[in-house]
DNA sequence: ATGCGATACTGAACGCGTTCAAATACCTCT
DNA sequence: AGAGGTATTTGAACGCGTTCAGTATCGCAT
């Protein structure tokens, strides 16, 4: 959101400055595209886009925070017609891959600054825990909705390591270069096949122990 | 190295100013510290930085190819001191973040365009692959020096993984704020008892098809 | 209508990484 | 010693993201 400006004029402005830039950025590519292609695309002074955006990259953010807003119903709709964990889990990755496939450029860009929670692009910072909760949200209703057997001390972590998971299909598919990015499709088939399985297999008793040892290095991770 | 200049007086130039930035990096950061900083530093002018790095980022790869080279014989110290996969894959892994620990910012700033191959930055780059072929040679070095039944389709990709694994740790190591990167340790310690764990049950025949799941997972990121 | 405060916008200027034509230092051969 | 060529060094200039002191425009109470 444009910072949120009251008047229609300024509304439609900013609506104008955000356009031209993402219509510029899949043209000829984030970094190419300079703050005053920009702003003579939106017919306003270099200065105006800053008036809406703190900075650059705060309009891919942006862009970001719309799509996922967007994407809601469509998700909800995947869901519908996907029945089990499996079919679930990768109809959910699905249609962000698939919504966000004519700006593949544009979000590499946002996973530029990768993984650094320092950095209010990352996907990890606080800025887009917001953002963060609600995909999480999704998983859990994933989770809980497939009716499977998850084990008590792993269900708490279960949603957060399989957006994990989804970061990290999601990257591979932004870098991934073959053809109509093929790779990415089968990764995401057989990832998400071994991801369910390994769910399976988790709550037999014989694999306690392992369990306990991957519990620990999430909780490592996350950081407590 | 400074892009190789000949006489005594051009090298000791391109020291100067390789000294003067690395000690403003680590005394304020990479990003704070700029090109004039560094030529004022080291009695340049602005340009005469350009004449041996072609940028700013090159600074940055020819300590980090310098280290790997001063770190041959650390390592190979490590490993005599070490015996077995697991405490030797902690000695390798440990020796690099010892090594780097008075410059862990400056890594971070490697490490910022992170994973993709196309930034000549990143560790997956075709710029940095000799480097790469020298670290990923320890790996298969102490494979095949600990005496482990390794199964042999999982055998060539091996070291790679081990190396994929140790950039995991590191990167994680950079983002690390915890009080002397304790975190960082204690994953150290418990993910490598885990890979050389599973490392141990791939080699059941029990685990036949599980392996060749990995194996598929593997060629697919290699990609083939 | 008039004035006024907030909102929307302007464009010059800043500091940055980087480039480059020109100047200088250095070496070699006669 | 001097000419010629190469290696090194200079510092102004470029284009970028960003900032900011100012200007215009608007809604509204008087």
């Amino acid at each position: 959101m444009p910072s949120a400006k009251n008047t229609p004029k300024a509304e439609e402005t900013g609506r104008r400055i955000l356009d031209s830039a993402l219509e510029l950025f899949r043209e000829k590519g984030f970094e190419p595209t300079t703050m005053r292609d920009i702003a003579q695309k939106a017919e306003v002074a270099t200065g105006a886009a800053y008036y809406y955006y703190p900075s650059k990259d705060a309009i891919v953010t942006d862009f970001y925070q719309r799509s996922c807003a967007e994407m809601q119903p469509q998700i909800e709709a995947a869901l519908e017609h996907a029945k089990g964990l499996e079919s679930r889990l990768r109809a959910l990755i699905g249609v962000k891959l698939a919504f966000f496939a004519p700006n593949r450029g544009v979000l590499r860009s946002l996973l530029r600054n990768g993984a650094d929670p320092r950095h209010p692009l990352s996907p990890f910072s606080p800025d887009t825990a917001a953002i963060r909760e609600i995909d999480i949200a999704w998983f859990r209703r994933i989770l809980t909705d497939c009716g499977m057997r998850i084990p008590r001390d792993l269900e708490p972590h279960l949603p957060g390591v399989l957006w994990f998971f989804q970061m990290g299909v999601i990257f591979f598919w932004v870098i991934d270069d073959s053809p109509k990015q093929a790779r990415t499709a089968r990764l995401l088939e057989l990832a998400t096949k071994s991801v369910v399985f390994l769910l399976r297999v988790s709550a037999l008793p014989l694999m306690r122990p392992l369990r306990k040892t991957a519990l620990q290095l999430i909780e490592i991770v996350k950081g407590e």
